[in-house]
Formats: structure tokens, C-alpha cells, sequence
DNA sequence: GTATTAACGGACCAAATCGGTCCGAATTCG
DNA sequence: CGAATTCGGACCGATTTGGTCCGTTAATAC
């Protein structure tokens, strides 16, 4: 199973992409371009990234986007959550209203626990420490890990 | 966003429920019935689980399911897995082969980490501790969910 | 002032995946 | 031995997702 869609995906690698250069003022087909993702994609994900307030656009000639927080102020949960939404694992994570057990549910702690554990792992990365060529960077509460980087490449 | 599927939030709830009656034979239909959830629906759910090895299947008359392992040595990871397939978080965590970048990818390593936090969060409740009633598992002061006792009640 | 550029906000369509249902094979009980 | 029962796998419809395109608005260049 794959957690993160396809779009939240790009927003990181875009977001990531705008943080490598701070003060460039850059439009949605260029980042494209650089990144080398579809540019009708990008241009979607900076949409949704700008209504979220993580980037500002600038339009009219010479416009573009760039980002509205410094690069370590801005975290991957952020911009997961611009283009997916908020996070929770389960359907009463999201929309507490609709279960339909009568009787008490013993699961639902547990997973609210499950619940913050993936989102400290997300929230505790920035988009600074994105752009570090891998180093060591986590370190969440429950482990650090050794990073590989056996075969460094853009993921898709 | 809602990380499990709705199949595989099912799959814990069934688990689950396989787990508070451990040697119990059970067929999939009464455990439709006593989790209220769609029978056929159960019935994939468990078919899945069986295929796995978590629950083993007995066929014919007076058949059923059963739980392959203790509770305490089945994890919501492993109920997951079974059901939506390996976890990751991006496409390069799963189909690693598929990177459109040729250029080196600062961001791969810090998903792997991501990822790890995130298994491990699951992989470190078990069914068992799913069934106890919350308690003294977490004190959940970051938001919603505050253990709400008003209507208690299965995920759908 | 006019034309060009580029973001914005929609609607829109194709494709994939998911949720759900059905029928057939295997097994036990009468 | 036969029939009821139960799992197993194939199947199909529907919701979501990924991706594209259009018109509109705003800002710069000329």
C-alpha cells in the first residue's frame, strides 16, 4: 500500500524543488521543466500549495511562485496535508461522527495513538532537511535509521 | 486524507474481534453480524487474512476462522500488510525502479525514515493491546479525539 | 492604453483502484 | 452417500484519483 497519492508526492518534490531556491520567483512551467513532472500537474499542485498559504504567487508577467516561509519553517506534513488533506489513518479519525458500532470501541485510542505517531514522523521533517543529501536527520521518538543511499533518485 | 483503506480498517476490527474469543471458531457471517459490518464484505476481509496465514480457515460444515497466532503475536501492521499490501510511503518506497529523475534525489532517504517511523508505529500495537480498553494507553492532549465516552462506537 | 504574460478557479474526462456481490470447489454431518 | 455448509476465487459496478483544459483576472512590458 502506498500512504502518500501520487499528487502530495509531487507537492514534496516541488516544494522541495522552490526551497532549493529561496529567492527565486519561479512559474509553474519552469518548475516543471526542472523537476521534470507533467506541467499541468505542477501547475495544480502549486495551485493547491498557494491556497494553503505554504507559497505565494505572484501573477502577471514575470510572476511565479515561491515560498511564503523560510525552508525550515515549513514541514512535509504541511504539505501533504495542502494537497491530501488532514491525516488519519481511519475513517474515525477524519469524520468521528460515522461509526456504527453501538458498543464501545476498543481500537479507537489506540489508532489516535497510531494517529500522532505518523504525523510527528511527517511534521518533524522540513523541508530544509529535505534538501540535505541524507546525513542523519530523524530522529523521532521511536528510532533513528541508518539512511541508504544506494540509489539516490527522484521518486515518480 | 485517510491513510487505511476502508477494507483494511475492517481487517483490524475483525482481527480484533477474532482476538477477544481466542479458540473460538467462528464463520465469517457471525462475525458480520457481531461487528455489524457487511457480511460479504467480512468475508473478503477474512479471506484476505487466511491467505496471509493470520487466520487459519476450516471449510464445511461447522467451519470457520480462528486467529493462526496468539493475540499478542499479531500485529496491526501485519493485519494491514495483509490486506492493502506492503506499507510506503512514496512511489520509490515500494517501486523503486520507477524514478524519472536521474539526478540525485536528497529526498529518498528521508522518506525511508519516514517510513520506518511509520511501521513501526504500527507494528508496535498488537491485537491484544488493541482489545484493552484504552486506559492508561495514551493521553491524547494534541487534539480532537479526547477520548470522546458520549457514543462510543466502531470505525466504519 | 494595449498587448502579453501568468496565476486562478473552475469544469471536465479517462483511468485506476476500491468496495461489494456472486457463483463454484471443498468439507463435514446426517 | 447426499445435502447442507463454508471457504475460495472470479467478477462487476461505483467512487475516487490523476491529469487536462478552458475562461477569467491581474500584473508587467511596450
Amino acid at each position: 500500500m502506498i500512504i502518500l497519492s501520487k499528487l502530495a508526492d509531487y507537492g514534496v518534490i516541488v516544494a522541495t524543488h522552490l526551497a532549493a531556491f529561496p529567492d527565486r520567483q519561479v512559474n509553474a512551467a519552469t518548475v516543471a521543466a526542472e523537476t521534470r513532472l507533467p506541467p499541468a500537474t505542477v501547475a495544480k499542485v502549486l495551485k493547491a500549495l498557494a491556497h494553503a498559504g505554504l507559497v505565494t504567487a505572484a501573477r502577471g508577467a514575470g510572476g511565479g511562485y515561491r515560498l511564503a516561509r523560510s525552508a525550515t519553517a515549513i514541514s512535509v506534513a504541511e504539505v501533504v496535508a495542502a494537497i491530501d488533506g488532514d491525516i488519519g489513518l481511519t475513517q474515525c479519525s477524519v469524520h468521528v461522527d460515522e461509526c456504527v458500532r453501538t458498543t464501545y470501541c476498543p481500537t479507537r485510542p489506540h489508532w489516535a495513538a497510531i494517529n500522532r505517531a505518523v504525523g510527528q514522523a511527517l511534521s518533524a521533517v522540513s523541508l530544509d532537511a529535505m534538501l540535505t543529501p541524507a546525513a542523519f536527520v530523524l530522529r523521532t521518538s521511536s528510532s533513528s535509521i541508518p539512511s541508504q543511499p544506494d540509489e539516490p533518485r527522484y521518486s515518480a
